[in-house]
DNA sequence: GGGCACTCTAAGCGAGCGCTCACCTTCGGC
DNA sequence: GCCGAAGGTGAGCGCTCGCTTAGAGTGCCC
């Protein structure tokens, strides 16, 4: 009652399992300052004012600034392996799994860039254990996007010589998404997405696109 | 004759252009630290020991820790264009010149990976001048490449619906080789190139490749 | 063989960093 | 109406940052 619900509108709201509401504030505030200037050129300081709060505030939510990473870093790649598994786990060819993966991915990518931005490109910047575990997270994603197109090839929908190589070029395109996205550019994250999911099933020597194909 | 040169193998020499010797092991111990631990958390300090002086020594031949960055990012974008260039100005058809600009293009984002990942995601380190300079080589990057998908449509070679986008992925799967690709991983540079420039002959709708093809 | 330009170093300045500490609110439970 | 937990602040500690300065070593010109 003393704050409403602030983001503006969307799918499942973004944070909402971050719990202590200031919490929330500082988290936000910290994706958006990673997002913009990096991880290392991001203050302490910076984040709590952007949260309006004083410097020593995010101390008591979080024990270090890379705690703050983490959790952005573990959230994120938990949405994007959610994003991935339900395209891939859904009904429906490996064409069109192929399909709704790439485009959904892409949207999230491009719609959440700031998000993306941070989750991609800061790894880094995280502790050696905070880092594995990240990375047994990445192999999940990529485990996923290797069995749709495992399967595309086993029905012969697809014609793929090197299926990890595949694979790994189709994340990279993806992710690499949110580092080029421009928000006031002239595209918006559906038809990049709509883009995308046709180059890839073009790179995998799909029979061309579910619906969504030239006449 | 006090000191031989010191690089391995392959092509021009990397760093050549960059004259007083001093200058130039300052430099590539800079492009060693960026690569690693980013612009922002590599200290001054770093980069003058590697180099094997002191702190002081860099300011002799660079005003600041952003002109080091800047000189980098400007030979590297440099010798990427040169790269796309000499590719995009052979002889031969749309199919060929294509297949040719991404796998040594990509060929260079992995074979010379810490240069090029300082080139391609330490941008938003410099300043604003320094940035409008880089991004204008950018659009030139982005031009070499459009312009061959635009003659190998022309010449009915190529199938493409979008050509800004299909440029602009092309690009991005390019550069982001730089991100991910690991020199102890199981993958040469010399395969990724070839990989890719069959993926993106694909991309585009060419009739395949030229040579490198399947029976 | 003295002067000078060039290159480099030891020492350190002011600033800003991540983070801490002593203390002050607010508020539900009894 | 008092109490303790939870959440917040202002001040500041110890440290490291980018960068500067005074001066030493070296080689080349005349």
């Amino acid at each position: 009652m003393t704050a409403a619900k602030e983001t503006a509108g969307g799918e499942t709201e973004p944070w909402g399992e971050v719990t202590p509401d200031a919490a929330r504030r500082l988290l936000v505030a910290a994706v958006e300052a990673f997002a913009e200037r990096g991880y290392h050129a991001t203050t302490t300081r910076d984040i709590a004012s952007r949260a309006g709060m004083s410097p020593a505030a995010l101390y008591i939510h979080y024990k270090t600034k890379e705690e703050l990473l983490h959790r952005i870093s573990r959230i994120g790649h938990d949405k994007a392996l959610d994003i991935l598994r339900t395209a891939a786990r859904r009904e429906g060819s490996a064409t069109e799994r192929l399909a709704d993966a790439v485009s959904s991915f892409v949207r999230w990518h491009a719609g959440r860039r700031t998000t993306a931005r941070v989750v991609q490109y800061e790894l880094d910047a995280l502790g050696p254990d905070a880092r594995a575990e990240i990375v047994a997270l990445r192999r999940q994603v990529d485990a996923e996007v290797r069995g749709i197109i495992e399967d595309g090839v086993a029905s012969g929908e697809f014609d793929v010589l090197d299926v990890q190589g595949t694979t790994l070029a189709v994340l990279s395109l993806c992710i690499d998404v949110a580092r080029w996205f421009n928000v006031d550019g002239p595209r918006t994250p559906e038809e990049v997405g709509a883009l995308y999911a046709d180059l890839v099933l073009r790179m995998v020597g799909a029979k061309q696109a579910p619906g969504a194909g030239r006449e």
